[in-house]
DNA sequence: CTGTTAGCGCGTTCAT
DNA sequence: ATGAACGCGCTAACAG
């Protein structure tokens, strides 16, 4: 790796040419200009983007944190993000949480000391720890699918989705309708779909059994099992389930089928987030699609945007969501 | 963002003391160990990462080229990858190729201005172009899928599994059996899967109609093209057919479906990858489980090794994989 | 138009 | 055990 000093050796000129050359400035003489361009040529030269942000104080990185690096909604976000970023030279620095709370602050600082010039961040929660920790980031950050105060954010509507879609179940007939959710330390997916949920049931005066309400992790066999516990604990058997992820719906559609349940005829269910095995599955899912690359590309070009302006003022945008109708309910 | 030299100051110290007490040096004394530790604690001083690459010259960091940033493969290849780095505090800086060759190289360069301390590359071809860049990098990287001379590759057996998948069909009773591929500039699925089917169809003496052989892109529905191609197109309708991927397998269903064949009766069909769906659509498909995950992980310990040994002693390894027998077959 | 001088924030001899 | 001085590779004043 030969540095700028050789060239402007090889190339009879003092560093500062070689530099201006280098980043088109205007005030170099054309005969010059081709003699380094030459130098630079024939060495293969490069010069360190290193160094070159110690002094300029930017990377051209953005820090993108995920909950789980192989998910579809990460894929699907991190190449939204990448999509508006790279017009821009802009590259992703991944951090990988793996659904521990922990590493989401301890990469928020990893990723500081890195002097990325922004952070994207995809909690799976909203606790005290971690929204103290964003704020005390000093560096345009973004947080998507969790409402945290004082920060930017990308919001997904988790609550009118899951009313949007309980009240379909309700619309096509069904009364005895069972949850499948997460925890609540997750905000937007555990707490806002639930509560979706069980307002549309209590606004219609709707009554909900003790063993209809369980919990998942995010995974298929989760959702197996707490189909499982709704079937074999339930006094009265619901006639529908509203699942708050589509893999959970599948993992409860593995079950019915297992013993025998004809879906949508005995049971109905609905997911969340339009997953393409939900496109694919027998019966095909009914659920919402909630747009992640879009969301990705958004979070994009806020952060693009308060790095560019140097401003403070935080926005918040909510995503539109689509419900798509299948043969599962 | 404090510097190294305030926290001297406050501490009535040297930057170089400061710099020890960082580093874990051993000779500083209790006393002021302490006192200096305790200025960092009440500034929240955090050293800068980038000044300290300058020197050190290493950054913690590899970069990983992806062929398609949203797509299941890479998903669980990062995930391996990152799993294995993460150990040992590196990080990953994403480059998304989207398929587009010249896009490779380019990034290839960006990651070396950028100083990355290793490369992890997943090209979806091998052409002279990118051989000769790959070797003149001169910085530890490791090619996945692609066997390029004079590098380490991580290497799926592409010939091999297609050859296994044949044979299955042709043990199955199956003795028209087309085919869909993709573009032959991809050396592995391209050509190396197309020549396991060739090879097992010739040495059983099978004649191959013209029609029968097809090629799509990496997605569902130009395998729904492809199919309708064959069916429309053969003047024998074969029995079976073998996709060279999951998606292009499960685009060719749909058209069967939508056509009235039923599967595996009417067509047996197979595809690699294993991807999620495979396990899903209606009939499950037999496909092959090439192990992704374990593929990123392989890659990244040979990229950590090359860079710790400085050694330059190229590897190859051929990863396992495993033939899952579904329905569609 | 071109060069000189000064750092950016840190690690590393080499003295003391 | 501590500090002064130097340099990593580059850009940004300021002169000329």
């Amino acid at each position: 790796m030969s540095t700028i000093l050789e060239i402007a050796k090889l190339a009879n000129v003092s560093r500062t040419t070689v530099s201006r050359v280098i980043n088109n400035s205007p005030n170099v003489s054309d005969a010059v200009r081709n003699k380094v361009l030459k130098v630079i040529e024939e060495t293969g030269y490069v010069p360190s983007e290193q160094a070159k942000s110690l002094r300029t104080k930017k990377t051209k990185v953005i820090g993108v944190i995920l909950p789980k690096i192989s998910t579809e909604t990460s894929s699907k976000l991190v190449s939204g993000i990448d999509e508006e970023l790279a017009q821009f030279g802009y590259q992703i620095l991944l951090a990988n949480a793996n659904l521990e709370k922990e590493k989401e602050i301890e990469f928020l600082h990893l990723l500081k000391i890195r002097q990325v010039d922004g952070i994207i961040l995809t909690p799976t929660n909203a606790d005290a720890r971690l929204i103290e920790e964003v704020h005390q980031i000093q560096k345009p950050i973004v947080v998507i699918g969790q409402d945290i105060p004082g920060v930017s954010n990308v919001l997904y509507n988790d609550y009118h989705a899951a009313r949007d879609l309980v009240t379909l179940m309700l619309n096509k007939g069904h009364e005895k309708i069972a949850f499948i959710g997460v925890d609540e330390s997750d905000i937007a997916v555990g707490v806002m779909r639930k509560k979706g949920y069980l307002d549309v049931m209590k606004e219609n005066g709707l009554c909900i059994e003790e063993h209809w309400v369980q919990k998942g992790i995010f995974d298929i066999d989760s959702g197996y099992e707490a189909m499982k516990r709704i079937i074999q604990n339930s006094k009265m058997t619901p006639t529908a389930v509203f699942a708050v992820t589509d893999r959970l719906a599948i993992g409860a559609m593995q079950y019915l089928k297992e013993i025998g349940f004809s879906i949508p005829k005995d049971m109905a269910i609905t997911g969340i987030g339009a997953s393409e095995l939900s496109k694919y599955v027998e019966p095909s899912l009914t659920t919402v699609d909630y747009l992640n690359k879009e969301a990705g590309r958004e979070a994009a070009k806020m952060i693009l945007q308060s790095i560019d302006q140097e401003d403070n003022n935080i926005n918040k945008i909510n995503l539109e969501y689509r419900l798509i109708e299948r043969n599962s309910l």
